[in-house]
DNA sequence: GTAGGGTTAG
């Protein structure tokens, strides 16, 4: 417009803004300023609000304070909600904060899109009592009508972690749209609610809710916590039927449901059928590899990843060191991280200083491990010294184990699974004292132990066992077919590996038959000779029960995968596919 | 006639 000698006016200008706005072009943006002040526009208040919105947008929030100082008296809450909504776009919450605040102190008045502006801000646990205000306000100003508002609250209370306030918003909304079942369904996906995201899918379903990309984004991440494949493999026949085929989110989300449902096959086909693959492709890819102890393939495509140029992140460095880590790749797991450095000028984090503890404890490695921690740049959390006390579990060393134990239950005091893990170390040192004073810990800081639970998907139901189960129809057949294998398989009995008696050393236990067992034994039962089964557990596998698998693997001519917290073990004819050995 | 807003993968 400008080349051609055409000039912009008030009612011009906020046109050219917006879509100059849209590019994020901040020197062509300063310009246009330059062409306001000189076409005398400068106290347009729609000029001004446009200028404040388009250097928000290109992240000049400072230039955005300016033209706001110089804003006549007029139409000031519109003014207001640019700039507002502009700080907390650019991660500045307290400067929204205090500018609403200053905003009702001159008595300004305010409206939904103020509320609009400022409640994407609360994004922190610690902000919760901060956007219930705001939901309050909300109500009190009679806006709680508006769906666009409620949406947004949803979606704050998730981020806040709040995930009973959200569905008590979500369940007084009378006319939800799309967008609200899917911050709730993609809430509930985010938290690890999985069953919960099926429950209000089938729901949609019901109410005859089309569902969209997004929606079947959350579903297919539901699918792969559960280990849901039926339901996932529905999901892609909507998806292939449907206009949403070529979506690479939905491709992305396909590649990890399969990958972690334990069909990599299946996960491979799509991610080579990709034309355009974006990072999280090849990251849920290698991931995946990764989780089946494929170290060498996730190695492989990595290396291909490289070669192509894409320059990778921080969350593909994390799947490819853990995929290193599973699969015993020590040297090229070490390579990585200081490739990571120095080619990719990536700064390692906590998540991926773990992986390489835990890539350095396998191997025994444990001086250097420690030495690593002591090196590290960032303050290590509790997964780092978590990954040194598993490695002092493999390779009996009591003394580092403490250390290691004392630093770890400081950073997370109620992650159950380290007093645990030390209280096994103190067993096969035959350190009574040390057992007792753990759990004399976890009695004084009242810890109970997470339940367990493991399940078996059979004809598309889930069947779920927590340990010492007797709640299911079939228990009794159930413990008869583990009574029999366990029999079996101590008098099979043997040496392992090392050479040291492995049968039966498992101490009396008071939460009873653990629950992977149980999803073993009922699958044996139901399913017919020449299936795989496989069986996921919510916590890690334990070393008794990882044996006892091997060992029936040994008599049962079957595949039997277990997938558990980290990664998946594949048992067949005596032998397991992890690194672990216990 | 013109400006300010909500939900997505690891």
């Amino acid at each position: 417009m400008l080349q051609f000698g055409a000039t912009p006016n008030a009612f011009t200008f906020p046109f050219i803004l917006k879509s100059s706005a849209s590019l994020s072009l901040p020197a062509t943006g300063k310009q246009l300023h330059c062409h306001v002040i000189k076409l005398g526009c400068k106290s347009e208040p729609f000029v001004l609000t446009a200028l404040m919105s388009m250097y928000c947008k290109c992240k000049l929030t400072v230039h955005a304070q300016k033209v706001f100082d110089e804003v006549p008296q007029r139409n000031l809450t519109v003014c207001y909600n640019s700039l507002i909504s502009g700080y907390v776009q650019n991660d500045k919450f307290l400067n929204g904060f205090y500018l609403f605040s200053e905003m009702r102190l001159r008595g300004v008045e305010f409206n939904a899109v103020t509320i609009l502006g400022l409640v994407p801000g609360c994004t922190v646990p610690g902000h919760l009592w901060l956007g219930m205000c705001l939901h309050c306000l909300n109500v009190k100003c009679g806006l709680e009508n508006d769906l666009a508002i409620a949406n947004c609250l949803i979606t704050m209370y998730v981020r806040c972690g709040s995930m009973e306030l959200a569905r008590r918003l979500f369940d007084h909304i009378p006319e939800k749209g799309l967008i609200t079942w899917n911050a709730m369904i993609s809430g509930y996906a985010q938290n690890g609610l999985a069953a919960e995201v099926l429950e209000l899918y089938r729901e949609m379903e019901l109410l005859q809710v089309d569902p969209d990309a997004v929606t079947l984004v959350g579903v297919l991440s539901a699918c792969a916590n559960l280990g849901a494949q039926k339901i996932g493999y529905e999901v892609e026949q909507n998806i292939r039927s449907s206009g949403m085929r070529f979506n690479v989110f939905l491709r992305n989300a396909l590649i990890n449901m399969y990958a972690r449902c334990g069909n990599l096959e299946k996960a491979r086909i799509i991610f080579d059928e990709m034309p355009e693959k974006t990072l999280v492709s090849w990251t849920a890819i290698i991931g995946g590899y990764g989780m089946h102890g494929l170290g060498n393939s996730a190695v492989e495509l990595f290396d291909k990843l490289i070669k192509t140029g894409i320059q990778p992140d921080g969350t593909l460095f994390v799947s490819v060191l853990s995929a290193c880590s599973h699969a015993g790749l020590t040297k090229k797991g070490l390579y990585y991280l200081d490739i990571m450095k120095r080619e990719y000028g990536l700064k390692p984090g906590s998540e991926h200083y773990s992986c390489v503890v835990d890539l350095l404890g396998r191997a025994g490695r444990l001086e250097e491990a420690r030495k690593l921690i002591e090196s590290m740049e960032v303050e290590p959390d509790g997964a780092v010294w978590g990954a040194l006390l598993g490695a002092c579990k493999i390779h009996k060393n009591v003394e580092l184990a403490e250390i290691a134990f004392n630093k770890v239950v400081e950073l997370e005091p109620t992650n159950i699974g380290y007093y645990v893990l030390l209280s096994n170390i103190y067993t096969e040192s035959n350190n009574s004292e040390g057992i007792l004073r753990v759990r004399l810990m976890m009695r004084e800081r009242k810890l109970k132990k997470d339940p367990g639970y493991s399940y078996f998907e059979y004809r598309g139901k889930t069947h779920l066992f927590v340990a010492g189960d007797i709640g299911h129809p079939q228990t009794e057949e159930i413990y008869k077919m583990l009574n029999r294998l366990e029999d079996t398989v101590s008098e099979l009995g043997g040496a392992n590996k090392n050479g040291q008696e492995v049968i039966n050393q498992e101490p009396p236990n008071i939460m009873g038959v653990h629950s992977e067992r149980l999803a073993i034994a009922f699958a044996l039962l139901n399913t017919e000779i020449g299936t795989d089964i496989l069986v996921i557990k919510n916590l890690r596998i334990c070393g008794d029960c990882h044996s006892f698998v091997k060992r029936v693997s040994k008599i049962v001519d079957r595949l039997f995968v277990v997938r558990d917290a980290t990664r998946f073990h594949h048992f067949r004819n005596g032998t397991c596919s992890c690194n672990d050995y216990w």
